[in-house]
RNA sequence: GGACAGGUGGGUGAGUGGUUAAAGCCAACAGACUGUAAAUCUGUCCCUCCUUGCGAGGUACGAAGGUUCGAAUCCUUCCCUGUCCA
């Protein structure tokens, strides 16, 4: 099979990088590789701790598909022996070291997730404790003999911290390193990753140049803001989207971004193109459209890429009805009155509302109470007591709905 | 090895014997307003109980002991973190 001509290819490619280092590089790999009728080795290194990804993985997954539409291989890398390291980016502690079967777990996991976006046949699911494990203390020397001190200082957040007296473990300098090491293993043409791996990607040039190899491009894409436009999407920080989470949740997420960061989004996260996004920001500017209406169109895009069409469509109608209209979600959950919110008197409100799942503790479900909060069967609940009914009670507690049958 | 500084609620960070379940800020949650956008405003933000009260009790300020009528605050030991000196 050929591969499409080299303008078109980088032309493809070039979209949405944040930085590509060198253009012209690429250019001569793209023609090598032409010539020699091989795909690229395209490679991306995970953490291996962390299988639940989010929108913010994916705008470099979607890039990584990008090589794999024209042709190219990508490498999946999972640093299994860097994670012992953990990636200096920010305050860090050694990672306990995982068992081999956790890793193989959170492998998994990771092929489930990842193949959502990337193509299984293109894609080779590697670990680097494969060729780390076995360097000996004399090859690691030899690899550190490579680099110097003051050229790892030049990454930001070493010298950032060296010169404020905040401790720089030597383990810690070992992880540019040692990635660098697995485009060596690997024979890397190209790594990929975000924009805040870009000095560890380069470190990976020079140790290539080293082993006798070409420097292998470095292609990185721009980090995603999370759900508060400000700070980088993570799990931890709470602001993100998980590729898993159930579609009503993740189209109610996107919505909740602000209109501004909703650009960025089409940007980083479909496939419009850029001239295509600007006119949707002048059509909204301009009055010709509905911000609303752009962002669940955003919406109902992100949700079918990882669900389907008709899910995506069920998703929007629920959005319109519980959120637009505060109607109960038609698959409100239908549970028995737990026994220890009964009472001679009538229906303990604040135990059923903790029972149920709906508060975290009877305290928090009576302040939300006396707050005026809670609705039941479409009337403000402000007692903790409800007197005995007969039938479903339909309770509402914020966006959270329950039915509970009390008979 | 020596000299200092410090470990407080989800995160920051006040508090150095009692009116402190612990200021402020952030996050979070609920309400108002809306396009559940943003912005803004209000309230809440350890748990349990009931007679729902500016109620009663229980937990809580790295860990374990101790001093006191009373400690996050004082003492002892231990663990941890950071800085400086060698």
């Amino acid at each position: 099979m050929g591969f499409a001509p080299v303008d078109e290819q980088l032309k493809y490619l070039k979209k949405g990088l944040a930085e590509l280092i060198r253009e012209e590089d690429l250019r001569e790999r793209l023609t090598a590789a032409a010539k020699e009728n091989r795909p690229l080795r395209v490679k991306a290194g995970f953490d291996p701790t962390a299988p639940d990804l989010h929108l913010g993985h994916t705008v470099l997954l979607r890039k990584m598909k990008h090589f794999q539409d024209l042709g190219h291989t990508v490498i999946f890398l999972i640093g299994d022996m860097t994670g012992l390291i953990g990636d200096p980016t920010g305050r860090n502690v050694t990672r306990p070291p995982m068992t081999r079967d956790e890793i193989n777990k959170n492998a998994q996991t990771y092929r489930e997730q990842v193949f959502k976006i990337l193509d299984p046949e293109k894609t080779e699911i590697r670990f680097n404790s494969e060729w780390l494990e076995p360097l000996t203390f004399e090859n690691v020397i030899r690899l550190c003999s490579k680099y110097t001190v003051a050229r790892l200082l030049e990454r930001n957040d070493f010298s950032k911290r060296f010169k404020e007296g905040v401790p720089v473990s030597v383990h810690e300098l070992l992880y540019p390193l040692s990635q660098a090491f697995d485009s060596v293993a690997l024979e890397c043409d190209v790594e990929m990753g975000g924009t805040d791996q870009t000095f560890n990607l380069l470190v990976g040039r020079e140790i290539q140049k080293d082993y006798g190899q070409a420097a292998q491009i470095v292609a990185t894409v721009p980090i995603l803001e999370g759900l508060d436009g400000v700070e980088k999407m993570s799990k931890s920080k709470g602001n993100y989207i998980g590729i898993t989470e159930p579609p009503k949740v993740m189209f109610r997420k996107v919505m909740q971004i602000s209109d501004e960061l909703m650009y960025r989004y089409w940007e980083l996260l479909t496939d419009l193109q850029m001239d295509e996004i600007a006119r949707l920001r002048s059509d909204v500017a301009s009055g010709a459209k509905d911000p609303m209406q752009v962002k669940m169109e955003l919406g109902r895009r992100i949700v079918a890429d990882f669900h389907s069409q008709a899910e995506a469509d069920q998703a929007v109608e629920a959005f319109d009805r519980e959120v637009r209209q505060g109607l109960e979600p038609a698959d409100t959950e239908t549970v028995e009155l737990p026994p220890l919110a009964k009472t001679d008197k009538g229906i303990r409100v604040d135990k059923l509302l903790a029972a149920v799942g709906l508060a975290e503790s009877v305290t928090d479900a009576t302040r939300k109470i006396k707050a005026g909060a809670v609705e039941i069967n479409g009337n403000i609940q402000k007692e903790l007591l409800l007197s005995p009914a007969d039938g479903t009670l339909v309770v509402r507690l914020g966006k959270k709905w329950k039915r509970v049958k009390t008979s």
